[in-house]
Order: C-alpha cells, then sequence, then structure tokens
DNA sequence: GAAATATATTAGTATCTGCTTGTATAAGCT
DNA sequence: AGCTTATACAAGCAGATACTAATATATTTC
C-alpha cells in the first residue's frame, strides 16, 4: 500500500536522504518501556483488562480463574505490573485486592479508542 | 505503600474474596498486544519515537546513525512496526520514508501526559 | 550492463522471558 | 500450637526474542 507514491521533494540534494532526525529523552524511554514491557505479554495484559474492569479491587484467587497459568505465574504478573506503576495492591486479611492506576487507566482507553477508529 | 488498608467490605462472607471479574474481548487483547510488543522494545521504541518526532518522514539511513545496531537489525526493527500498524512507509528512488501512523501518535502522546502528571 | 548504494531477507546464535515445580511466609481457624 | 488457605519467592528450563553476519533484491549511476 502507497509503496511508491513520490512526494514532497526530499530527493532535491542527492547527498543525503533526509535530515537526521532529533535526539530523545532517554530517561523518558526507560519510564515508558518498563510500562510497555510489563503491558506487552498475554498474561499480564489480561489480568491487567480484567483488574481495570473490576471497579472494587480484585483478589488474586479470582484472578487465577481467569488465566491459564499457575498461581505462582499469576503472582509474578502481578508483581511485574505492580513494579512498572500500573496497579496498586492492598492487603485485607489474607487476600491481596488489586487496582488499576490511572496509568493503566489512561492507556487503555487510548488503546480501545484506537480500535474503535482505525486509521 | 498502602500495603495494609481496610476497606469497602468485602470481607462480609467468608467464602469468597470477591465477584469474579468479567471476561475481557480476546480479538482486541490479540490486537492490542500486537501494538504493546511491537513498540516494547528498546530499538523499535526508540525508533518510533525519531520517526514520530521527525515531521516528514525518516529514512533508514538516518535511524541507522541513530540507534547502536546493525542495518539489518533496523530494518527488522521497522518492519515489525509496520506490520503492527505504527508507521507506513514509502519509496522514494532508492531510499524509503516511515512516518507515525495515529496509533503511535495516540499511544506516544498518552504516555508523555502520563509521565507529565504522575499519578 | 556493471558497480555502487539502500534496504530486505535468511540463517544462526546468545540472551531474555515466562512458565512450572517446590518451598517460604503470613494470616485465619479449631 | 497445629492445620489450612492465600500469596510470594527461588531455581531451573523450554521456547521466544533480538541481535549479527551473510546474502539477496532494487534502484541509481556510469
Amino acid at each position: 500500500m502507497a509503496e511508491d507514491a513520490i512526494a514532497d521533494g526530499a530527493t532535491e540534494e542527492a547527498e543525503t536522504c533526509c535530515a537526521p532526525p532529533g535526539d530523545v529523552d532517554s530517561d523518558a524511554i526507560a519510564i515508558d518501556l518498563q510500562v510497555l514491557t510489563a503491558m506487552g505479554n498475554d498474561t499480564r495484559y489480561e489480568l491487567l483488562r480484567r483488574i481495570a474492569n473490576a471497579d472494587d479491587g480484585v483478589c488474586v484467587c479470582d484472578l487465577e480463574a481467569a488465566v491459564g497459568v499457575s498461581q505462582s505465574a499469576v503472582s509474578q504478573a502481578l508483581s511485574r505490573l505492580y513494579t512498572a506503576g500500573l496497579v496498586t495492591r492492598r492487603k485485607e486479611g489474607s487476600w491481596r485486592y488489586y487496582e488499576p492506576t490511572e496509568t493503566t487507566a489512561a492507556l487503555l482507553e487510548t488503546l480501545d479508542d484506537l480500535r474503535g477508529t482505525h486509521e
């Protein structure tokens, strides 16, 4: 699709193909990557969606039943989401409840919007 | 942080800890995951940032100089970004120019916003 | 058409990841 | 205290991932 459109006069000089792009803030990249890699996994993303769907916090025991991996795997996944700042957790008796952070809410909403109105 | 707050009366029944969370649309998950895993890599994310920063499209040759991997690795990375719908590409002579899609613009903007106003 | 340049593709490989199993910690129950 | 349940942690390992190096395909230029 549009593999061979001719455009906008960048071919005037034969020497370079375009101006080199500006630098990117590497701290920001590191932060973003932690979020993206935490979300970018089947198990963790599904857990995150479920946590975000529930209004009042979800406990690990119910999450375990929902995804198809071991209790240990769920625990590790949630831990990673927590470290990345995607969920908060609170202890209540012997159970632990997870809730989404604003980061999660914002990103999931963006992804939902994008899926709706495909470009 | 807030590891042991007591809250909201979910401990009334001793049998279950909470209501099981609702299901998640698995097609949506697959689409989102393709985007997230494509972005969730140092090389690819840096390339994406550089592509998004430039207004008029960036060619591979300049991207190569910017990140510290081989030409082949850059090509593979860009190809993956393209497959995930994060960039468009057009050929112009022997050069190929990459530009961000709306998906990229929306997600990067969300990430920028989140970094600004930490929750 | 041959050489040079720009990008893509293939194959091989070292590292990373995400799981399982087993064990530890902590809280509730009797 | 001892038993059970809920969650976390640690070690090990199979499979995925992201490079490099080598080669292929276009495109331009001579």
